[in-house]
DNA sequence: TTTTGAGTTGTTCGA
DNA sequence: GTCGAACAACTCAAA
């Protein structure tokens, strides 16, 4: 008789390190199926965007990849979930399913009717906790309720007993007798039949396992630094781990225990608190999932109800001309081009320009998360929501509706040679250090040595901000007051 | 229950 | 040039 198989649904996990619902399935002891399903309608409004499919192409082959490694090999279904488990279980008489859990509110209930729908079926199903340092349950103030201010939620973590080390990957999978069919990695269209992602393909190496190289160079040669060089677009002082760390090619846990092992090697390593500093960035993740998932409303709406009648503009023109940094504000145009062009952008910048599109332009927020959605090969529903939120003054200890970024200051502080925004906007790249944040003010004759022609070569300002911070303090005020 | 201290990332203004 | 206050109260979390 068959033997039968444990299925392993891979979703957010791609990968074979530390991956509990694979260990499980292996520590059956039976033959293992290691499955993917492409079901983005499952996802409601958020299935992935399009540079996350572009991410997801690749994310997939290299775990078919990886597995092949190990004598296994990734099976690829499309289709409604539930049906294309049960032809799986089906072909492969499997009687036990694994994965590892996601938090978004339309796939939590989805996963929630399989899992009802399999155990009914008499399978063992049994899910774990992959994605994540401390699950939203776990972490509680003193009345039970969750955390909406951030450090009350780190101190409660870090109180937590540690995360658990991370599981090695197996070295060897035991295959079925006869595999079940597979997709082609390629019919499931998740590459743009246009061209559009060259860019992204050349900002990240996407055909090699890079995130255990990226956790080492960082650790060794970045995190000295974080502290200041994070806030440095014209810098390469960030990890840059956010796509894998979406994707589940790297670990949270792996990622964790390499850098908290900095924390205690002040004589060798880099300095503790650098260590620390980049640890709470990691606890930003966790609070960013502790809140969707426990305000899952909040992808859409805001969490401070005095924003909900917020009179935001309307201005498809001002929208369009953000997304494709033509905003005549050059540190904004350089964050949004280089998000088109590499589907990621620095943290510094994406504040600013996010600031720019709710406040100066006082277009809503979600506007923008949806532009993220589509463009960041890192788009992640816990974080985007978060950092719209925050940035909007709507969301748990936002940013005060008043304090407004101003792009200019911004780009002279974070960028002050201009290095970034003369990558990004190579028509300004002739400029002066003194003009280059501000190309409107350069005098006539600079502006013509250096080649540009405001309006023509590059866009005028599409807002003043000082009147637009003006504008939208007023706007601020008006909207507490018909609040009341 | 009430009180109290505190709260990611800024900017501007006036002394 | 530097510094502190104002910006706006509000809500959270813990005592």
């Amino acid at each position: 008789m068959k033997q039968p198989a444990a299925i392993v649904w891979f979703r957010q996990d791609l990968r074979l390190d530390d991956n509990p619902a694979l260990e499980a399935a292996v520590k059956s002891g039976k033959p293992v199926v290691p499955v993917f399903i492409w079901d983005p309608d499952s996802e409601g409004d958020w299935s992935p965007g399009a540079a996350s499919r572009s991410w997801l192409h690749f994310a997939l082959k290299k775990l078919d990849k990886s597995l092949r490694a190990v004598g296994s090999r990734l099976v690829l279904h499309e289709g409604p979930t539930l049906e294309c488990l049960e032809k799986l279980i089906d072909d492969t008489s499997a009687d036990s399913v694994f994965w590892n859990r996601r938090y978004e509110p339309a796939v939590i209930a989805r996963d929630t009717k399989i899992k009802t729908e399999l155990s009914k079926r008499g399978l063992h199903v049994e899910s774990f906790n992959a994605m994540l340092l401390f699950e939203p349950w776990t972490v509680k103030t003193k009345t039970a309720t969750p955390y909406k201010v951030f450090t009350p939620f780190y101190r409660a973590c870090l109180s937590q007993p540690e995360p658990d080390d991370p599981i090695s990957a197996p070295q060897k999978l035991k295959s079925p007798g006869k595999w079940p069919t597979s997709a082609k990695l390629e019919s499931l269209k998740l590459l743009p039949r246009i061209h559009w992602d060259t860019g992204i393909r050349e900002a990240w190496r996407l055909d090699e396992p890079e995130e255990s190289s990226l956790i080492d160079r960082f650790v060794q040669q970045g995190l000295a630094g974080y502290p200041e060089a994070r806030d440095r677009p014209d810098v390469d002082g960030t990890s840059r781990v956010s796509p894998y760390l979406h994707s589940g090619e790297l670990s949270p846990r792996r990622l964790w225990h390499a850098v908290r092992a900095a924390t205690r090697r002040p004589k060798t390593g880099p300095p503790p608190k650098a260590a620390e500093g980049y640890l709470r960035e990691l606890i930003w993740r966790e609070f960013a999932y502790h809140l969707l998932f426990h305000f899952p409303k909040t992808v859409s709406e805001p969490l401070n109800a005095g924003f909900a009648k917020f009179a935001w503009r309307k201005d498809a023109g001002g929208l369009k001309a953000w997304q494709k940094g033509q905003t005549g504000y050059p540190i904004v145009d350089a964050g949004m081009r280089q998000l088109w062009t590499t589907g990621w952008m620095h943290n510094r910048v994406r504040m600013i320009v996010g600031s720019f599109l709710v406040k100066d332009l006082l277009l809503p927020w979600p506007e923008g998360a949806k532009w993220f959605w589509d463009t960041l090969v890192d788009a992640d529903l816990a974080n985007n929501t978060l950092g719209w939120q925050w940035v909007a003054g709507c969301g748990a200890d936002a940013a005060p509706f008043f304090r407004i970024f101003n792009p200019i200051r911004q780009g002279e502080k974070f960028d002050p040679e201009g290095n970034y925004v003369r990558e990004w906007v190579p028509e300004l790249s002739k400029l002066p250090d003194r003009w280059i944040q501000k190309p409107w003010e350069a005098p006539e004759s600079i502006l013509k040595d250096a080649g540009i022609d405001l309006g023509r070569t590059y866009p005028q300002r599409l807002v003043d901000h000082d009147e637009a911070r003006a504008r939208a303090l007023e706007e601020f005020k008006k909207s507490r007051e018909t609040a009341e």
